[in-house]
DNA sequence: GTATTATGTGTTATCGATAATCGGGTGTCA
DNA sequence: TGACACCCGATTATCGATAACACATAATAC
């Protein structure tokens, strides 16, 4: 029953170094020499590299040849740029769940769960639990489309963003009220997707805008104290 | 002046195996082995593999671990999916051309031009040419959309398609009429650029829809001459 | 004093060899 | 006959070492 899977250890190393990058123990900008770390985790270097070359294609690092490789920084105009493209693609994700819901062929179940599970952890103030959720939200919904090229994509487009996001977000004092808020506009979402999909589109896209204006708010926070410093 | 770049090794034999699969000397189901590869174009293996991941990424290939790795073989609905991704996409450039026309920030000058080679090839009735405007005029689009991540994602999603398009196209008879109302949809949607971002939209969605259909039809034509064998 | 060319150092790109893994075949036993 | 364990060849995954490269600095020429 159990895959019982046994990453290799390229996956491993790539998962390693990614939680690093969302987590902020590896900053923007900063490099990742190869034989450095392969010494570090007691593996090839070759390893690293294909974990290296992994996370590029996430966007999470940038590469360049005969050179090195550097933990990407997200500028204001590249978050503007990736939530655009996210909106776009989150929009056909919601249209694709609209049709399939008229058919029968999913329903919002576990969608109503999981905002459950959000609300709960706005309510403790667990900042954690609620990212993991609303990740789990936006992932669930994907999968709902039916369509596993959308899923793939967006993925490697909203990562980054996600991630520099959480990043900020735990440095910094997220209100209670920004979680409860947060947890409200998925719910107000899955019920327009019973009822008309331009309304729906419409919500993710004020979601994907609100997420990326927070975001904002806080890199210009970051940029000030680093300014003070 | 010239940057003069030697591409690294591994670049350089990904482009080879990706024009063969473009060009159909690999079927799709085909399997990759890697150590023959490498020992066929005299390189090491680890040059081949990093080739073949990178492939996998542009979704030409799928790689499972410990197994091997085949050529990918698109069905139907896998095609429909990704034109809707397409879509979606390619939608939200048109709109960001339009924002910046309106800027001044861009012209149309270069997507003219194109048009034009594209209808003098049409005119020629030849096949290569014309996929290598269309392919261009695609790309200069999205170029002057401003999003990089938009040109990045769009070619991951296109590349497989427009491949296994014009593997097709190459092998049957398409017609210099298809050609030629191919060269006039891009010039329509060209005009419809200065005018109207919703008219250019609807314009761009029929040019993707007709193009999958254009694979339909040939991909069930392929499964017939195979069942006919 | 500036421009150009050696030289050194740190890092990536590539190679060749070895270990791990998979799938198939073969043999054993109920 | 069928289920299971085991071994074998083919292939991938990983390693350690070397070559190629970029950049900085020192040396040299003009």
């Amino acid at each position: 029953m159990h895959p019982l899977l046994k990453p290799t250890l390229t996956q491993q190393i790539s998962d390693l170094i990614k939680d690093q990058i969302l987590s902020g123990t590896l900053s923007p900008g900063e490099r990742l020499v190869e034989y450095l770390i392969a010494k570090h985790y007691g593996v090839g270097q070759n390893v690293v590299r294909e974990a290296l070359i992994e996370l590029s294609h996430l966007g999470l690092v940038r590469r360049e040849t005969n050179k090195g490789t550097y933990v990407t920084k997200l500028t204001l105009e590249e978050a503007q740029k990736i939530a655009d493209v996210r909106g776009a693609m989150e929009g056909l994700a919601i249209e694709l769940v609209c049709k399939r819901l008229r058919k029968k062929e999913v329903d919002l179940g576990m969608l109503r769960q999981i905002v459950a599970d959000m609300r709960s952890a706005a309510t403790a103030c667990d900042r954690q639990a609620f990212y993991e959720h609303d990740i789990r939200f936006h992932k669930t919904l994907w999968q709902m489309s039916g369509n596993e090229y959308l899923g793939q994509l967006l993925e490697q487009v909203v990562t980054p963003l996600f991630g520099s996001f959480i990043l900020l977000f735990f440095r910094t004092d997220g209100a209670k009220k920004t979680l409860l808020e947060g947890a409200d506009a998925h719910r107000i979402l899955v019920d327009a997707l019973e009822k008309s999909p331009a309304i729906a589109r419409r919500a993710i896209l004020d979601m994907v805008n609100l997420s990326l204006q927070h975001n904002k708010g806080l890199l210009k926070e970051q940029a000030k104290s680093k300014a003070a410093r």
